[in-house]
RNA sequence: GUCGGCAUGGCGGAACUGGCAGACGCGCAGGACUUAGGAUCCUGUUCCGAAAGGAGUGUGGGUUCGACCCCCACUGCCGACACCA
């Protein structure tokens, strides 16, 4: 198996994409082509994700997503708008950080070096990107607007601290992400790892999860991409059900605390979340999360040591693990609840299958009705009763799993009978007459933790200072520069490096001047990207964050294609922040992506592309080989943008060789005395035609991102252009050089100016098609029998019926599959009959 | 487990709203030009069949004059989320 080669001998007047793709290089840097006037007319605002510069390089994947959003920023710039296609680096985060500990240069070092690599990697690809407009997160001069966003939120009170747990790793001794846990171990060195509890700020995304989740319906975004939002987001239709506690040396019996209490919540008050209050009279026993703070009013003293040894694992327990092991484990508490339905005391246990951060840290178990807690009840004897019968069921059938489908209730009391539905509107309004209940939405979107305990990101802009508490960075001091320090390396106080920097951790409090601490935290990564999009336009504006004219005249983004990896977070973040600032007057929209396309993954002959399977493609050397124009070309050839594609060496020769003849018929009819090669010297009606088509399918392919479609068109375009060794005509070749710029700029910038364009192809516009020349005088009317294809017919355009039945019975190798008169006729204007006898 | 996507020749993939399945490309076969070709050009290429014809879009059913496309049930692969009450 050999790797095919390009076409060799560059003899006589041959394309040569190394010296084509060379001399467009210099002469757009020099010409400025891919500058964009940001005060020009129809602004069209083509975003792509901006990627994280690896020491690697620019990967395939990277180079699939840009040459999709390329192509599509240069067709609307030769549809006529003033496209700004700008592009930056997302440098901050806990992979260069590792990356750079592990190879032993400093990030600050490291990361100039890289982005340098892309930017030579990227101009090489051939991008249109006005690199006047790139933004760098690293930088000062972007992560100080970075630290002003965050003081945005916190002065709108989005931003705000609380303890929460975080992956350790006791040997690497730093935090750990939740991707970097593998099967409870650290996935660098494999030491077991475990649980620490800090203080870390968190943005208060959930307050917007109502809008965040209400706008996706009037987002023009991939249908995924919104349904992976809505899951993340999480909403859910229940009810709080309260659940008294009893305690069991005063109370003999259910009888003394049937009467319901004020309803508020209190100290031995349980308040459960549900979604089937409907099955509270299955009820028969709670759980809470073994951080739930009523854990330590109720439990009673016998059960205290087991109580407390089972917190202290679960404790232990990294966050990953807790999550993935499904064994049921647990511990009771020894207090007694409730049941508001039955009047019947349950018993309360502590379980890690409830995690307090979603609903309100404790359930009532169902274990009729709920895999988990049927589990969970059989781990330690707990009743199961069932409350809803399916059909063919009744209250006495047994129940060898939880049961979920459809029925009616049983087993309670007065609503016996109604269907689940009905029952769980009745049940919560019952309860809620009598102050146990309150009908409630939930959503599963937390609130989103930006604290990293790490050196390589942007400081978070706050002071504390023991007389005036916590205290923001006026924003006339930001930057709050990251310093270069030689020895970034975390250790095990499990604090931020930076911490160690005297000089850097201590400084006046703006407020009363005395000694302040800094917040040694770093923000996320997410935060970075959050706003990127709104830097852009004004990147090179040292006193604002974003221009209001600028803003107003470029967002929201018109057009943005990236990876369905960032569905839910980047996405969900930048929409977010866009929506805070709005609130507080700073941007004139609350959404900042009018559309979006998620584009597909690109794999290598049928398995995902890795370092360690060794099939990993390197752009660099596949440009070197073929040309950049046939790289982009092949990658978009190779299945639906929207799709992915299936990267095989074998197949990009066939784009070569198609650009080989498209560079072959330019130079055709361009040659001395054939430049109006066809007989009668004018196009030929048929090429023509044919033309007029491509053009109207390559039009409409590219805006729906359907680019391997509109490449297969061009190809049979070519074709026909070719067919029987014809010499084409100098107006046959023309439009297809602008047709193909997209794809092949270098080549088309060549073919442009020696067909006699002047200045740059891209500012040529696109060629218009003449729908005149694409109806035809007769048509092709495809005949069936009963179903099945027996022929065609060939009859005037606007021929009836009757008129192509006719012609159709009269054409004997029809007729024979039809015996006597047809009991009817299914006739589809000019295109097809169908003939049922 | 849940949610989403996909399944079509030897291969990558087309087929827009139910109307000629297999566009385009790779590969393969034959031919032309050549001292030569792994260059270029031309022709052919879903399968069975000499042909007439028949079969055919993961599997099983259904709706329809007509289904790759719609409906029901299932299988397999890919991705995301994952004890979310």
């Amino acid at each position: 198996m050999s790797a095919p080669t390009p076409p060799s001998a560059p003899d006589r007047d041959t394309y040569d994409p190394a010296a084509v793709e060379a001399i467009w290089h210099a002469r757009w840097q020099e010409r400025g082509t891919h500058r964009t006037d940001l005060s020009g007319a129809n602004p069209f605002f083509q975003l792509m994700m901006f990627p994280y510069p690896s020491a690697e390089g620019l990967h395939v994947g990277n180079l699939y997503a840009f040459t999709g959003n390329d192509i599509h920023g240069r067709f609307q710039r030769l549809k006529g708008h003033t496209v700004f296609q700008p592009l930056g680096f997302d440098a901050f985060g806990i992979h260069s950080e590792n990356y750079a500990l592990k190879v032993g240069v400093h990030p600050m070092e490291l990361i100039p070096r890289n982005v340098a690599n892309f930017r030579r990697q990227l101009d090489r690809a051939g991008l249109m990107v006005d690199w006047r407009y790139a933004v760098d997160t690293t930088r000062p001069d972007y992560y100080k607007w970075t630290q002003w966003v965050f003081l945005q939120l916190y002065k709108q009170g989005l931003a705000y601290r609380k303890s929460a747990a975080v992956n350790w790793c006791p040997s690497c001794k730093t935090v750990l992400a939740n991707e970097q846990v593998e099967s409870g171990n650290c996935e660098r060195c494999g030491t077991e790892v475990t649980q620490r509890v800090l203080e870390q700020w968190f943005c208060r995304i959930s307050e917007y999860a109502p809008r965040l989740l209400g706008n996706l319906d009037r987002l023009d975004w991939s249908e995924t991409t919104k349904q992976a939002q809505r899951n993340w987001i999480g909403r859910s239709e229940g009810a709080h059900l309260l659940f008294p506690v009893t305690d069991p040396r005063t109370d003999a019996g259910a009888a003394t605390v049937a009467d319901v209490p004020d309803g508020e919540p209190d100290d031995d008050t349980i308040t459960v979340f549900t979604t089937r209050p409907d099955t509270v009279f299955g009820a028969t026993y709670l759980v809470l999360a073994p951080e739930h703070p009523l854990v330590d009013v109720i439990t009673t003293p016998e059960r205290r040591a087991a109580v407390e040894a089972y917190r202290v694992r679960t404790a232990q327990q990294d966050l990953v693990s807790r999550k993935v092991t499904k064994e049921k484990t647990g511990a009771f508490t020894g207090a007694y609840a409730i049941n508001p339905a039955t009047q019947r005391p349950i018993p309360v246990w502590i379980a890690d299958y409830v995690l307090m951060e979603y609903g309100t840290g404790a359930i009532m178990a169902v274990p009729g009705h709920d895999e988990r807690d049927f589990a969970f009840a059989q781990v330690f004897g707990l009743p199961i009763v069932r409350v809803v019968a399916g059909d063919g069921e009744d209250a006495r059938t047994p129940l060898a799993e939880a049961f979920h489908g459809e029925g009616r209730l049983v087993n309670s009391a007065r609503f016996d009978g109604l269907r689940v539905d009905e029952a769980k509107g009745r049940i919560v309004e019952w309860l809620a007459s009598r102050k146990a209940a309150r009908a409630v939405t939930n959503y599963r979107l937390h609130d989103w933790c930006i604290s990293r305990q790490r050196y390589w990101g942007p400081p978070i802009p706050i002071l504390y200072c023991d007389a005036c508490g916590v205290v923001p960075v006026p924003e006339a001091q930001l930057p709050v520069v990251l310093p270069n320090i030689p020895d970034y390396r975390p250790d095990d106080s499990g604090v931020s490096p930076l911490a160690r920097h005297e000089e850097w951790y201590h400084v006046p409090c703006p407020r009363c001047g005395a000694v302040a601490r800094r917040e040694t935290d770093v923000s996320d990564t997410f935060l970075d990207s959050a706003w990127y999009f709104l830097r852009y336009p004004s990147a090179d504006r040292d006193d604002v964050p974003f221009d209001a004219a600028r803003t107003r005249h470029w967002l929201p983004v018109t057009s943005y294609i990236g990876g369905n990896e960032h569905a839910v977070l980047h996405l969900l973040y930048a929409r977010f922040v866009t929506m805070v600032l709005h609130d507080a007057g700073l941007v004139p929209f609350e959404e900042p992506f009018a559309t979006f396309r998620a584009h597909g993954l690109i794999i290598r002959e049928g398995a995902k592309m890795s370092k360690s399977k060794g099939n990993v493609i390197t752009p660099d050397a596949l440009i070197e080989q073929w040309g950049a124009d046939t790289f982009r070309t092949y990658l978009m050839f190779l299945g639906a943008f929207e799709e992915g594609g299936d990267y095989r060496d074998s197949g990009i020769v066939g784009v070569r060789r198609f650009l080989d003849r498209v560079w072959a018929s330019a130079a055709a009819c361009t040659r001395d005395g054939a430049p109006d090669g066809a007989p009668d010297g004018a196009p030929d009606a048929g090429v023509l035609r044919k033309l007029h088509a491509t053009i109207k399918k390559v039009g409409e392919d590219i805006p729906r991102l359907s680019y391997n479609t509109a490449i297969a068109a061009m190809m049979e375009y070519v074709n026909a252009l070719r067919a029987g060794e014809r010499i084409p005509h100098h107006d046959e070749v023309r439009p297809l050089v602008s047709l193909l710029a997209p794809f092949a700029p270098h080549l088309a910038e060549a073919l442009h100016e020696r067909l006699g364009g002047t200045g740059s192809v891209m500012d040529a516009g696109w060629p218009a098609f003449d729908p005149a020349l694409l109806v035809e005088d007769e048509a092709e009317i495809v005949v069936q029998v009963a179903g099945k294809v027996r022929g065609k017919v060939r009859v005037p355009r606007h021929a009836g019926q009757d008129a192509v039945a006719a012609a159709a019975l009269a054409d004997p190798a029809i007729a024979k599959f039809v015996n006597g008169t047809p009991k009817k006729l299914v006739y589809v204007p000019g295109r097809l009959l169908n003939v049922v006898p």
